[in-house]
DNA sequence: TCTGGGGTCCTAGGACCC
DNA sequence: TCTGGGGTCCTAGGACCC
């Protein structure tokens, strides 16, 4: 989908088409109804915050303005593009209707999140014979008409191509391509835009002279091998060559289930434990939550925290059985929180459910979860040692 | 006032078992 | 007097993706 959530938006504010327009702002930058019924938006110079930007409109990346950049640093690039705030349920719902609209022409579709998706064309009877034109037409038709949104499409031999192959003629754009026109079109990419090349391994390639996905083609399997390891250095050289066979997966379970949220401003471990001992366990209870409600449950809890640094740890420990309880998750969570030193301030705190079962597979049900509230004060707080308690206090 | 939240997959060491 | 070969599970970190 083309610049999917701000597109989403201007579905429902149709005067900021044309619009450099960000998504990325919290509650605050809600646009306000004012008495003549005009709506007054919220600028990106206006807004203070730890955030990032999601989407931006074409306009607004005409301004340098890119996803996952700073709010803060997006507000000094395009101080008078609009800030709105993200709506993921509304998302969700437009998520919904393109990819129902795409399977009831084309039924093999993998979900690669909220606004991607990879179609297996093979058994639609006829629509390969003109390299998928007339197919991908109507697909894009069809998505249109779904939900008033454009979208990109690749049509290739396979997902590796056909994820590049959609970005060539973005936004609303149809691209063909086969084996052939692996020299042509794709050699001359940078070698970032391959699925799986990412900054770091972007850094290095870079750093050894090989800059584009025809330098990687040219390179010697060994001396990729050598550099990136056997399994990566041999995927290189495939990928470059456009060789993939992955197949398109129609369905799989999920791994894991998780929460985790970025505070206002760092804290401390001693100085704040009150909030945070608040946040940890509205964390808890928002997991516990998901993985009733989508019919899990876990034999894994892990802990996330990121430093002021930036610096991430994680902790896991795996439980004897497998828990949707709050108060499990909690405890657990608790005993891992136990294994960190929490010398330097936190900016993130995060909460994860692995092992994961479905709830109707297991042959004892999990114990039933018993309701937990952020205002309960819980033992392992109350213990000689609580956990956000200084060492030796 | 830099830098979100939700995921997957891979690697690697150690415990433990046969 | 030097100590195998598989296999699985657990844990921690990191790259990458949407």
């Amino acid at each position: 989908m083309d610049a999917f959530y701000a597109s989403v938006e201007l579905l429902r504010y149709p005067d900021l088409r044309g619009q450099a327009v960000v998504i990325g702002g919290g509650r605050d930058s809600q646009p306000v109804l004012q008495p003549d019924g005009t709506r007054r938006y919220f600028h990106l110079r206006d807004y203070t915050g730890r955030g990032v930007i999601t989407t931006s409109t074409y306009e607004a990346r005409a301004l340098g303005v890119h996803s996952a950049m700073g709010t803060m640093k997006a507000a000094q690039l395009a101080p008078d593009a609009i800030l709105l705030p993200v709506d993921f349920d509304e998302y969700r719902r437009y998520s919904r209707l393109f990819k129902a609209a795409v399977r009831a022409i084309a039924p093999q579709v993998e979900d690669r999140g909220i606004d991607e998706i990879y179609i297996d064309l093979t058994d639609i009877p006829g629509a390969l014979e003109d390299g998928g034109r007339a197919v991908g037409e109507q697909l894009r038709q069809a998505v249109f008409d779904a939900t008033g949104l454009t979208c990109s499409v690749g049509i290739t031999p396979n997902k590796l191509l056909s994820k590049i192959a959609s970005e060539l003629d973005k936004p609303d754009g149809l691209t063909l391509l086969t084996a052939d026109d692996i020299p042509t079109r794709i050699w001359p990419l940078a070698a970032k835009k391959v699925n799986g090349i990412g900054p770091k391994a972007n850094e290095k390639l870079a750093a050894l002279g090989i800059v584009t996905i025809g330098d990687v083609a040219a390179a010697d399997p060994a001396f990729l091998v050598e550099h990136f390891g056997r399994s990566y250095g041999a995927w290189l050289h495939a990928a470059s060559h456009g060789r993939d066979d992955r197949p398109v997966v129609l369905f799989s379970e999920p791994k894991s289930i998780s929460r985790e949220t970025t505070f206002e401003r760092d804290l401390h471990a001693v100085r704040d434990r009150a909030v945070l001992t608040e946040i940890f366990t509205t964390l808890c209870v928002k997991l516990a939550g998901d993985l009733e409600r989508k019919g899990y449950a876990a034999k894994t809890i892990g802990l996330k925290l990121r430093f002021d640094d930036f610096r991430i740890v994680t902790r896991d420990i795996t439980l004897p059985a497998h828990t949707f309880d709050a108060r499990t998750i909690r405890r657990a969570a608790g005993e891992c929180l136990k294994r960190v030193d929490l010398g330097r301030r936190m900016r993130l705190l995060g909460v994860r459910a692995g092992n994961l079962a479905r709830l109707s597979d297991l042959l004892r049900p999990a114990t039933p979860p018993a309701p937990l509230s952020v205002q309960e004060p819980l033992a392992d707080f109350l213990s000689p040692m609580p956990l956000f308690d200084p060492p030796g206090d």
